[in-house]
DNA sequence: TATTGTTATACTCTATAACTATA
DNA sequence: TATAGTTATAGAGTATAACAATA
């Protein structure tokens, strides 16, 4: 039992690792759509999960209301989202993506697929089964703490 | 080998949605230092690897150089880094983490990895094998871009 | 001349506080 | 009154262009 938990703590240690060089490597290829951080979460948040209110963005992208606002305009003036009335609530506006907002998420999503894509071409057969194998488990890693604030 | 590339191109398709959802929530608890992205970035590659160029650091940190100067003006400020001259070439200007510096990123980093061991400990035991059985590779797949810019 | 770093200036994105409209 | 959203204003962080000092 004590060495499971020494494992399990030079775990966390060495996937920390991994994903501060991951993080640290995408936050300067992010820029590239022309969209901020924000701007591409939430964008990406519009094309998955339909239209939602500016209070409710600000609250998921950990923002403040008149940030998110702000982000709205921006997103609007650029053709790649609309705002929309409530038909429930007069003082409520939807932010909804448009057509070509949803392309730029494609666009931007594409890319990174094809980024990832070449790493694990990259690494050998059987490292690249181990990613493989792994996936499920890193896909409720990201779950467990995605249902925050999604 | 049809089937080994599906498999493999549905793999990058997963493996980036894990990425796209891990960096999504790390964004928004990376400002709780009080320190800007590419500050933090830069702090850690100063306590790891000692005292470096302005004009390296902007490189590295994909920024431009009075991007960098006025980054080191605020490290400084903060008491989290210094200025130091270099010995070879009067003008080149090495900037140092200090002692604050140093602890600075230690917190940070050790608060990241009691989150990732949280998650860690919230996996069954078969998907913590998977995950820490597949660590190597992650560590290959993280140093294969890292190689680029460090 | 070329390179290193800084200064000058402007733009983007963000926050807090004050305001308007609707519930 | 309370809530949703906007407007007003200020600050942090960035970029490009122009400058100073050293090679």
């Amino acid at each position: 039992m004590e060495k499971a938990e020494a494992s399990e703590g030079d775990a966390a240690e060495r996937l920390t690792r991994v994903i501060e060089s991951i993080v640290r490597q995408l936050r300067q290829a992010a820029a590239e759509g022309g969209l901020s951080p924000t701007a591409a979460s939430t964008l990406l948040r519009l094309s998955e999960g339909g239209p939602q209110r500016v209070t409710d963005l600000a609250r998921l992208e950990g923002v403040s209301q008149p940030a998110m606002t702000q982000l709205a305009d921006r997103l609007v003036k650029e053709g790649l989202a609309v705002r929309r009335a409530s038909e429930d609530d007069g003082r409520v506006v939807l932010l909804d993506a448009t057509a070509a907002g949803a392309a730029t998420v494609d666009a931007r999503h594409t890319a990174r697929v094809g980024r990832v894509g070449a790493l694990l071409d990259a690494l050998s057969a059987s490292e690249r089964e181990q990613v493989i194998g792994a996936l499920p488990a890193f896909e409720r890693l990201a779950a467990l703490r995605a249902h925050r604030d999604c």
